[in-house]
DNA sequence: ACACCAATCTGAGGGGTGTTAAGATAATCT
DNA sequence: AGATTATCTTAACACCCCTCAGATTGGTGT
């Protein structure tokens, strides 16, 4: 438990507000959801007025975008962890990256909302670019897995080409359970396993299949 | 162009409010995306005061449902004409259904936010169950062309296993190039090609390697 | 034809949000 | 120490969703 206490003795400076406040908005996202995050909820948590954060973040969507780059390194660790699990397991490094990521969304809905919530979408440019790089970094751990399966499968394309079309498979997968599409009681696992099974069967149709009409 | 004025000629009631207001919202969505739409300005399109709406919806996630079933119509006409039209072509419906999937997303980004946004998820589950038939019905359309595709490649899964497979790769595909996440350029011809790729290369997958493993 | 009722719409307002402005306090620099 | 700068607070604005009492109208029964 980290300590969030409001009350910071009595000074009026907080000392360290900026990191504080990054804590606690990731905190609500994770405990509470994305919505529950405001600029008000946020203070309160810090222990200071709703005021305050304008002196270290221009606005919302610059705090959230801050935060988003906070909580890609836990994204990045979940990837990175799944795939070391397989590999020591025996099995796929890129099938236990797929479930890493499954399972860090769905337990951690609120997170993954502020890592790829609408939000996102209306930064500024460079404000953006910096949480995109952080993006690429996170999810780039997956990046020597894809490359070794594309390699078994002797796969006529690059893993730069792979790479968007196994984002989407999970990031539609994930999003689909997060809006209950695909039924309203789909277990973590089952998401899981359709996610892995969808990234298996794609790499086999990229390998398979692909060889000769890679001109088309 | 319709005559949504706001003019009546005097008369205290509308006469069609219901339906006035929620062609109101699904223009406003296509116009001006699904942050424009609030109660002031759907009621103002529609030639009432802002507390008009709530005599014909119980608040707004009710309105946006009722709205997301209307446009739910017109992206099902859109799948379903992208299939004919590869069928009448020569090719795959199932590609064709992909690109008329991909080409309504991308052209009007709005409407289909109204249709997956975050706002459906938090619905009474009756009226939720309204919604979920509207888009049953409205992408249903590409049931028979994917059981076309998965017979084609003499497939051992089932049409209804292929279904969320392919409804993760479109609606993965979709949401990564809104947020911008494959980049910021990428045209709405090069996303419909990235889908349409993902989608052949995972039926290949399916029909080609999963024979015989398909009870692991 | 008339009176009544129920449906519909308005205007005002409560509680929430993000954001800004002016002033109070503390840390830092010269 | 004195002045400057950074930080934080209080108050307020504009917009948001939603509710409620009252005004207006269409329909129904007699």
């Amino acid at each position: 438990m980290s300590e969030h206490k409001p009350d910071r003795g009595g000074s009026y400076h907080h000392g360290d507000l900026r990191r504080a406040l990054l804590e606690a908005t990731v905190e609500i996202a994770r405990e509470e959801g994305l919505a529950a995050i405001t600029m008000r909820s946020v203070s309160a948590r810090a222990g200071v007025s709703e005021a305050a954060p304008y002196h270290h973040f221009s606005n919302k969507a610059d705090l959230l975008a801050a935060a988003a780059t906070v909580a890609f390194g836990h994204f990045g660790e979940a990837i990175g962890a799944g795939a070391e699990e397989a590999r020591s397991a025996g099995g796929e490094p890129i099938l236990g990256a797929a479930e890493g990521y499954v399972r860090f969304a769905l337990t951690n809905v609120g997170e993954y909302q502020l890592l790829f919530g609408r939000h996102i979408v209306e930064l500024s440019l460079d404000t953006r670019e910096e949480v995109w790089a952080a993006s690429r970094a996170s999810i780039g751990v997956a990046h020597d897995a894809i490359a070794e399966a594309l390699e078994l499968r002797n796969s006529p394309i690059s893993t730069d080409e792979a790479f968007p079309l196994l984002r989407a498979i999970l990031h539609g997968t994930v999003d689909l359970v997060h809006e209950k599409e695909l039924g309203p009681d789909m277990s973590v696992d089952e998401a899981i396993a359709l996610a892995t099974r969808t990234v298996a069967a794609l790499l086999d149709g990229l390998g398979a299949s692909m060889q000769g009409e890679k001109e088309s």
